[in-house]
RNA sequence: GCGCCCGUAGCUCAACGGAUAGAGCAGCGGACUUCUAAUCCGCAGGUUGCAGGUUCGAGUCCUGCCGGGCGUGCCA
């Protein structure tokens, strides 16, 4: 049950005597901003009154005497200019509550109109070691693509890794001059990753290694025997590295194909650019000049390489072709927005108008100085180092934790260690989610392995003790579900909880519609602030009836259901004991 | 120069044109003989960068200014 769509339908029937679309007038449905007010608000009576000369107050009366909510609310008030507050029935919700008791969905209904969604996120350079920086785009892609598959849409995952580029040349350049054969056998993906970090330092030293650096790209682009063989040595390496990170966060890919998969189709493309008139030369190389913009997208340099507009647009045609899209997200941090502006306008020019081209853009991590933080720069936070930090935090605090319990630890060093690894990386990935800022923010272990407050070990710390309870109590939960046991709602903490629970639907309604993942964030926060606060009032397991203790557990299952399944499309995992 | 983004509590950030701008952290004061205190309850903290404008209503939209970031024809 999605409460709000239903509401919205609601005011709709009420509103289709009503001259005009209502769809507008049904966004000002939305739920309450204080809980004084109401559940629900309906703030559409000003600017009716205001379209029709009538005082918003008689339009709010009117308005309530049409609608038609006697099952689900009480009578609405009307509160001042013309604000319509709702407050829903206690019995309503409990029955849905029940309701979604018994659905594994949660009451979350499949969307009626689903989309085939393209999602473009991650794509690291496989040439050198991933860094902070690749969180972003790898944890925040990921999400939108668990939502949106759970809601129904078909999602296509593609990792457009960067394979064919510079840092190709530069572990090439480095290979034939500083190899250590033996470290490279034993360990190739830690020899080339120091090959890259020495080139790409020599090359901040004495500028003119550049030209002998894109020598060997060059080579490798123009099909060189030798470069091309080290390539095809070296590229397993680079995505075995790759993989080792991906399967530590949990993030898998429907597709990985980069840039070196276009190759071979970017002089045919290109030609047609230039048949077509999109592209025309100009200062020897071909451009696509776009309306309204000062710079050109450049498909073809003046010595005649490629560059990665042409590779993007190859791209995009391939995946039109492919999957038949309704929608392709590049999830990209912001700095790269007039890239995509070109990129699609370009498609555009090229006759893909049916498609919903969107740049999920973020800011940049910057370095402590305040910079943006880059790889070249010699205080790099390696991804990997990152991780186990916030894993050895971890571990401290559960150890700590489960040694301070009243009845003396219960885990073993094994479940620490398993319990630090999920509790770590949550903290690390919730970080990048939590956040709707497309503002850069400055890179801070302490901020992005904090695990106290708006954490995702809140809410691993509030689904452990919903579970706890069942095993502390013997309850088998299965039969407590088909019992048909009711849900009563009568003090405020258990109220707060109820209604927050059959929020669910709508918070990821909200996350959906903007590709943003602090929406879900947001809601399991608040979600979990009212079970704690509900924990602390009302005891389950010494509650005063039986009738009472049943609801309280079932109330506790749901919220740990949805806590654990709303993590679970962020992308975390939970514990069943910290 | 031009373009895009951002200025909200000490810090990090929320807020779909709607009511008295909300959280977390940090600070202060309370709560573990009671289902896990990684928690809860309370207090304090604000001229939403500045100045105009549009609107019944502006942190949100428009204009100008100040401050910061990023991008800007042959890197990705």
């Amino acid at each position: 049950m999605n409460i709000l769509a239903e509401l919205k339908e609601r005011f709709r029937r009420a509103l289709a005597e009503s001259a005009g679309d209502p769809t507008d007038l049904l966004e000002l449905v939305r739920r309450a901003q204080d809980a004084k007010f109401g559940d629900y608000q309906a703030n559409m009576a000003m600017p009716l009154g205001k379209r029709s000369g009538r005082p918003p107050r008689n339009v709010a009366v009117e308005m309530v005497r049409r609608l038609d909510l006697d099952d689900l609310c009480r009578e609405p008030e009307i509160a001042g200019p013309g604000f319509i507050n709702l407050r829903l029935k206690d019995e309503w919700l409990a029955g849905q509550l029940s309701a979604a008791v018994n659905d594994p969905r949660l009451g979350v209904a499949e969307t009626a109109a689903p989309r085939t969604f393209v999602i473009d996120y991650s794509a690291p350079n496989v040439a050198k070691p991933m860094h902070v920086g690749h969180i972003r785009s790898t944890v925040i892609g990921d999400a939108i693509c668990r939502v949106l598959r759970f809601l129904g849409h078909r999602v296509v995952s593609d990792n457009h890794i960067g394979d064919w580029g510079t840092q190709f040349g530069m572990i090439l350049f480095g290979y034939k001059h500083f190899l250590d054969a033996a470290a490279y056998k034993s360990n190739p993906v830690e020899e080339l990753a120091r090959l890259y970090r020495k080139v790409r330092a020599m090359m901040d030293e004495r500028p003119e290694l550049n030209d002998a650096v894109l020598a060997e790209t060059a080579k490798l682009h123009a099909g060189d025997a030798e470069n091309r063989r080290l390539w095809e040595e070296f590229l397993p390496h680079c995505e075995d590295e790759i993989e080792r990170v991906y399967r530590r966060l949990d993030v898998k890919f429907d597709h990985t194909l980069g840039e070196s998969f276009y190759e071979d189709r970017l002089a045919a493309l290109v030609e047609r650019l230039r048949r077509q008139d999109i592209a025309t030369e100009s200062d020897g190389a071909l451009c696509i000049f776009i309306e309204g913009q000062k710079t050109p997208m450049i498909v073809r340099k003046s010595d005649g390489a490629f560059l990665y507009g042409t590779t993007d647009l190859a791209t995009l045609e391939y995946r039109m072709a492919q999957w038949r899209p309704d929608a392709i997200l590049y999830v990209v941090d912001h700095r790269q927005s007039l890239h995509f502006k070109q990129l699609f306008a370009a498609a555009k020019m090229l006759g893909y108008d049916d498609v919903e081209l969107q740049h999920v853009s973020f800011g940049a991590v910057l370095g402590g100085d305040g910079r943006p933080f880059k790889t070249r720069s010699g205080d790099t936070v390696g991804l990997e180092g990152l991780l186990d930090e916030a894993v050895r935090r971890a571990l401290e605090i559960v150890s700590a934790n489960d040694d301070a319990k009243p009845d003396g630890p219960e885990l073993d060093p094994q479940q620490r260690r398993q319990i630090a690894e999920t509790v770590g990386i949550a903290a690390l990935k919730y970080a990048d989610l939590a956040q709707n800022r497309t503002s850069d923010y400055v890179f801070s272990y302490d901020k992005m392995l904090a695990m106290t407050g708006n954490t995702a070990t809140y809410m691993q710390y509030a689904y452990a003790r919903a579970r706890s309870i069942f095993a502390r109590g013997n309850v088998d939960v299965e039969p407590l579900r088909n019992s048909g046991a009711a849900i009563r709602l009568d003090s405020p903490a258990e109220r707060a909880l109820g209604l927050e629970l059959l929020r669910f639907s709508e918070a990821l309604d909200l996350t959906a519609a903007d590709y943003r993942p602090n929406q879900l964030t947001s809601y399991l926060f608040e979600l979990a602030n009212r079970y704690s606060t509900f924990f602390e009032q009302c005891h389950v397991l010494r509650a005063e009836t039986d009738e009472l203790r049943r609801s309280r557990l079932l109330l506790c299952d749901l919220t740990a259901r949805t806590i654990r399944k709303g993590l679970e499309l962020l992308g975390i995992s939970v514990a069943e004991k910290m």
